[in-house]
DNA sequence: TAGAAAGTGGGAAGAAGTGGGGAGAAATCC
DNA sequence: GGATTTCTCCCCACTTCTTCCCACTTTCTA
């Protein structure tokens, strides 16, 4: 269960540390796939392969699978968190994600988002107040 | 499991470098076929294996098999990664695909595929809005 | 206040991308 | 049928880039 907010720096090599209380969890590796909002996603293996499986299951045609397939796993990127606890963000999902030199790392649950840190704080904003708006129709039921 | 997008260049003499981290899968050779979409799919021999089997016992009638084993069988290609790490695509299937100078090369699960630079660009982009679409009806269960 | 852990930056070694050349095989023409 | 030409495949070399490793500084904690 990831919570919590944290904000970092993204060096010139592309490189960046991940919040040590999250490292555990990733040392069989990593991926980082993009989200709909203009973040990245981050899973554990396991996270992942459990998302993965569903699909395989889903009873989708074999044209539909192959687009989601292409979109899922073509975009998404494995990888490791090296030996000083950075995680290296390939150019092209960098870009996806519109990240600047600041980034935050947000814990969602079962998984991790990356932001650019000016993208977050509008973001952060907007969806408290739906939020609320949310869970408040929760509770009348 | 492949995942991710290289980008690479396709030499004067039909050769490309092929993702280091995919090599050791494709040490006993490399199966290259058309897919419905404009481009090349390339399976694992284990994994041509697999999809082979499965049309054999697919209840298919003999002349539809015919078909099939005559446009998959005749127009896939058996080959080996060179020393380099590169792999190098006969011209009928480079024409297949429309491939010129720029390729991308995706992971997509179970295979990889092969396509055009541009081509890639346009189709990505179509993929990944069906795909959230998708992923969303799932994960309400 | 001291020690340990984490953030930050840089450098070096090795891997990977890129291009060219030569030898062998196959096909074609004489 | 033989020789020549062309094409393909394999090997070699160079340059660029990535990744791994080391070191320093800062911050947090005991």
């Amino acid at each position: 269960m990831f919570l919590g907010e944290f904000e970092y720096r993204l060096d010139d090599k592309g490189r960046m540390p991940f919040p040590p209380r999250f490292r555990p969890y990733f040392k069989e590796g990593i991926v980082v796939a993009p989200s709909p909002e203009k973040c990245l996603s981050v899973y554990t293996i396991a996270e992942w392969k459990k998302m993965a499986g569903s699909l395989a299951s889903g009873g989708l045609s074999p044209s539909k699978l192959r687009k989601i397939n292409r979109a899922l796993f073509a975009t998404a990127f494995h990888t490791t968190i090296d030996a000083q606890g950075r995680l290296s963000l390939p150019p092209k999902l960098r870009e996806y994600a519109g990240l600047g030199e600041d980034i935050i790392v947000a814990g969602t649950n079962n998984t991790i988002e990356l932001w650019d840190k000016t993208a977050w704080e509008t973001e952060k904003n907007a969806d408290l107040a739906d939020a609320w708006q949310i869970l408040e129709s929760l509770e009348t039921h």
